[in-house]
DNA sequence: AAAATATGACCGAACAGTCGGTCAGTCAAG
DNA sequence: CTTGACTGACCGACTGTTCGGTCATATTTT
C-alpha cells in the first residue's frame, strides 16, 4: 500500500508525470506507457515504484491535495484583518486552483469518483475528505475572528463557510469552460465583493 | 449523427438505462452490454439506434441538460417577486440536480471532458455550452427585474448571475461528498440567505 | 589494482482480460 | 416469400500487469 521505497527523485518523476498525462487524457484513458515515457522510464519500472494504477491515483491525490493544503495555510497565516484575509483567501485559493490546471481536472475525477463511493455504500477516499474539512476548518476560523473582532454580522459558521467553498469550486467550475479570461476576472472581482458584502454587520 | 429512427420508445429507454449505469459505473467503465441488458434488448440492437457509445453520449447529455433548462425555465416563469424568484430560483435549482442524482454524475464527466476539449483548443461539447449561458441568462433576467423594481442594488450582471451558479454548481459539488443531510439543509438556508444580503440596496 | 562476483534497478516483449462494435442468422409480421 | 427488427457469439484492438533477462555499480577476492 505504502509506497515501495528506492529512488524518491524517481517516484515524484511518476507522479508528476502522471498529473500532466492523467489531466491531458483522463483517468481511464490515461496510459501508464505515456506516463513511463514522460517520465523518461520503462513501463516495467512504473512497478517496481507503484504496484498498480490505483496507487498512482492515490499518491497523485496525496500530492495535489497537500500541495492545496500547504497553500490555503500559508494564505490563513498572514497578517491581515479577518475581512481582509477571508478576501485574499477566496480569490487567491481561486487562483492556485486555476493555477493547477492539471491538478484541477484530476482533482474533478477523483471527486466524482468520491461521490459514487458513497452511493454505492462504500467508504470514499479519505485524502479528499479530510481535505475538505481542514479547508472549511480554515475559513471558519477567519470568520469567527471577524465576528469577534466585530467585522462580520453574527452568522452559522458551517453554513457560510460551505458557501464560501462552494463558491470557490463553482467559480474554478465555471471557469474551467471559459475561454474569455477578462470577462472571468470582472465577475470573480464582482462575485466576491458580493459575498463579503453579505457578511457585513 | 442523428438519432437513427425507428421505434422512439426503445431509443429512450436505452438512454434511460444508460444515464442509470453511466451514473453507476462511470462514462467509461459503463459496458454498452449492462445498458443493453437494463434496457431489456440485445446488445445488437442497441446499434441499430445509436451508431457508436459517443453517440450515446451526446444524446444523454442534451436528453439531461433539455430536462434541467425545463425544470428552470418553469421556476422563472412564476409569478413572484424578483426577490423571491431568485431565492427560490436557487433553492429549487439544487434541489432539481441533487434530485437528478444519476444526471449529476454523469454532468460532471461531461463537464470535465468539455474542460479537456477547450485545452486541446478543440471545441467543446456545444450542449453543454448553451445550455449553461442560458441558464446564466436566466439569472442576469432576474437580477435585472429586480434592480428595475428598485429590489437590489446596482451591479454587474454576469458577475452576480457568474457568482449564483458558481454558488449552485459549487453546492452541489459539495454535497456529492456529504453525508450529513440535515446538516447541508441548514448550511444551504444560510448560504443562500447571506448571499441575498449581498444584493441588498 | 584488477578481476571476479553479487546486487537490484531497469527494461520491454509477451500475456491475459476486457469491451466496443460486427454480422450471419433467427423470428415475427404482412 | 419478403422485409427488417432483433440477437448474441465472435472478433480484434487495446492496455494493465508480469517476468526473465540485462547491465551499471558495489563489494569481495586475488
Amino acid at each position: 500500500m505504502s509506497p515501495l521505497q528506492k529512488d524518491p527523485a524517481k517516484s515524484e518523476a511518476i507522479i508528476r508525470a502522471a498529473i500532466h498525462i492523467f489531466a491531458r487524457d483522463g483517468l481511464d484513458k490515461g496510459k501508464i506507457a505515456d506516463i513511463a515515457n514522460e517520465a523518461g522510464i520503462g513501463k516495467g519500472t512504473v512497478y517496481e515504484y507503484f504496484r498498480s494504477k490505483d496507487e498512482i491515483f492515490h499518491a497523485m491525490g496525496d500530492t495535489i491535495m497537500s500541495d492545496m493544503i500547504d497553500a490555503s495555510e500559508k494564505l490563513y497565516s498572514m497578517d491581515l484583518s479577518p475581512h481582509d484575509k477571508l478576501r485574499t483567501f477566496m480569490r487567491m485559493n481561486i487562483e492556485i486552483i486555476f493555477e493547477m490546471e492539471d491538478a484541477m481536472l484530476i482533482m474533478t475525477e477523483i471527486w466524482a469518483q468520491g461521490a459514487r463511493a458513497i452511493k454505492h455504500g462504500e467508504h470514499p477516499d479519505t485524502t479528499l475528505y479530510h481535505a475538505s474539512q481542514s479547508m472549511k476548518q480554515l475559513v471558519i476560523n477567519i470568520l469567527r475572528a471577524g465576528v469577534m473582532a466585530q467585522e462580520f454580522r453574527e452568522m452559522n459558521y458551517d453554513g457560510v463557510a460551505t458557501l464560501a467553498l462552494a463558491f470557490i469550486d463553482g467559480f474554478v467550475w465555471q471557469f474551467m469552460v471559459s475561454t474569455n479570461r477578462p470577462a472571468f476576472d470582472r465577475a470573480l472581482a464582482e462575485g466576491i465583493e458580493s459575498f463579503m458584502k453579505g457578511l457585513e454587520r
